[in-house]
DNA sequence: TGAAATGTTGGGGCG
DNA sequence: ACGCCCCAACATTTC
């Protein structure tokens, strides 16, 4: 008889879930354990539209455990003293997790394996979360990848259709006094802003395998329009369950190949973008704070302005696509990626704010904020990044308005002020300085054309300095 | 996974 | 018929 825990992180599935199959298959009974420890996340504890999304999804894989006559176990606290003290109270010979990437998470559990294994207990660690291993994946001078298009290229090759992990087929449980009731970990809000989160997801295993068919039956086929397409649901909007490891980009890949519908090549191709983020954050583990293109550290940014930083964060800036962006955030917990680069370049282009505002404001109201992600996606619009956008591409917001919402669809959905607008002054409501008093919305904060000039400036300075 | 300025082409109106 | 001009459409270059 011999008794193993299974350490849930952000593996909230039963399905391809390597640490518990393993587990099940090697031991006769399980502890499933969660430990709420978010001082050991560094400075990137998780924000508050994260933790909600947590505490969510953290009930329901209670539920499907309890269908299998099992119960998650609810700790808080430090991580190694909390699993010494249920190793000895199970029982327990061997703890399995899946692994982890950003880099406080990987110190602490290089950690956790080394003090367990001192202590004679089994620690296995699995890939759960990725195609390929970071450190799998070298260049031909054997370096880590700094571009996309050949690290895609070699992870691609690699992919094969090999069909993801069942579930456990039966979970014997030991039963353990201790745990918490969800409730307790108070990853909920304490003043209810969350109605517009709940509205619009549905957090769990479930609710990602339902999201995913929705996106196979009705956006693949013309995912390569759609997708810049904001008033549409033409993206797969999977991001927050895959942070959440409610679903493994393996079985996606599995199923929609099994489908034998369109072509899942430019998908697949973003799922490799998620994938050179995690890579990157491996080797390059200073770049959530730190340029990883040192030449950025000369450049001139702004003064810190908070009242400007406000109206960005509110979506009152006065410019419709960005402050309809800011909004749908604020109300959903996501913004659309095309929204996401058109805010964040009027973040560091126009406004000349720092990115790290930015990855700040998105760390803390985004349901699918991951370091990875995050980072990668801050610094590509800076022009900081690895592979990142030349910083002289500034988006027009204007001009991506007209290209990607010509009917305005999406800005009257969270513009209301402005929602019987005709579409030409929707786009540019300043027109009409008759509409902006009526409506309430505000002038633009900044001149479109005079800003981008002197972006456009202060970058070349940055270069000849 | 830009925008704006500049350059080129070609159709049509017109003397 | 022809050259000239205008200008939209597209292509190229620059930031």
């Amino acid at each position: 008889m011999s008794t193993a825990i299974v350490w849930f992180r952000r593996d909230l599935r039963l399905v391809d879930n390597p640490a518990l199959s393993a587990a099940c298959a090697r031991h006769d009974h399980i502890l499933p354990l969660y430990i709420h420890a978010p001082h050991e996340e560094g400075d990137w504890a998780p924000g508050a539209a994260s933790r909600w999304w947590l505490h969510h999804s953290l009930a329901a894989l209670q539920q499907q455990l309890r269908e299998h006559g099992v119960e998650l176990h609810l700790r808080e606290g430090d991580s190694l003293s909390t699993l010494h003290g249920l190793v000895a109270q199970a029982g327990a010979s061997a703890v399995y997790w899946n692994r982890l990437y950003e880099p406080a998470a990987t110190a602490r559990d290089t950690a956790v394996k080394t003090a367990l294994r001192e202590q004679g207990v089994g620690a296995h660690s699995f890939n759960a979360s990725l195609w390929s291993e970071p450190w799998q994946l070298a260049n031909g001078q054997g370096e880590p990848y700094r571009v996309f298009t050949p690290f895609w290229r070699n992870l691609r090759a690699r992919l094969d259709d090999a069909d993801p992990l069942p579930a456990p087929p039966a979970l014997r449980a030991v039963a353990i006094s201790g745990g918490m009731p969800l409730d307790a970990l108070s990853l909920l809000p304490r003043i209810r802003w969350d109605g517009g989160l709940a509205e619009a997801w549905r957090p769990g295993e479930a609710g990602a395998q339902e999201l995913l068919e929705i996106f196979a039956d009705d956006s693949l086929a013309d995912y390569a329009i759609a997708r810049d397409l904001p008033a549409r649901h033409g993206t797969s909007r999977l991001s927050p369950h895959l942070h959440f490891g409610e679903i493994s980009v393996r079985q996606i890949q599995h199923q929609l190949a099994a489908r034998r519908g369109p072509d899942i090549e430019p998908y697949l191709r973003e799922l490799g973008w998620r994938e050179f983020a995690q890579h990157l954050l491996y080797h390059f583990p200073g770049t959530p704070t730190a340029n990883f293109n040192p030449q950025f550290d000369r450049f001139r940014w702004a003064p810190d302005d908070a009242a400007l930083l406000l109206r960005w964060r509110r979506g009152r800036t006065g410019i419709p696509m960005v402050d309809a962006g800011m909004r749908e955030l604020w109300h959903t917990g996501w913004m659309h990626n095309r929204v996401r680069m058109i805010v964040a370049s009027f973040l560091c282009k126009n406004l000349r704010q720092h990115w790290h505002h930015g990855a700040r404001w998105f760390w803390d109201t985004l349901v699918d904020a991951d370091l990875a992600n995050n980072t990668l996606g801050w610094q590509w619009v800076a022009g900081s990044g690895a592979d990142a956008a030349p910083y002289f591409r500034v988006f027009n917001p204007v001009t991506q308005a007209l290209k990607f919402d010509p009917e305005g669809r999406y800005l009257r959905r969270w513009l209301p002020e402005l929602a019987d607008a005709p579409t030409r002054l929707l786009h540019e409501p300043w027109k009409d300085p008759a509409l902006l008093r009526r409506s309430g919305y505000s002038a633009p904060m900044v001149d479109l054309q005079h800003s981008r000039g002197v972006a456009l400036a202060s970058y070349q300075s940055m270069r000849e300095t």
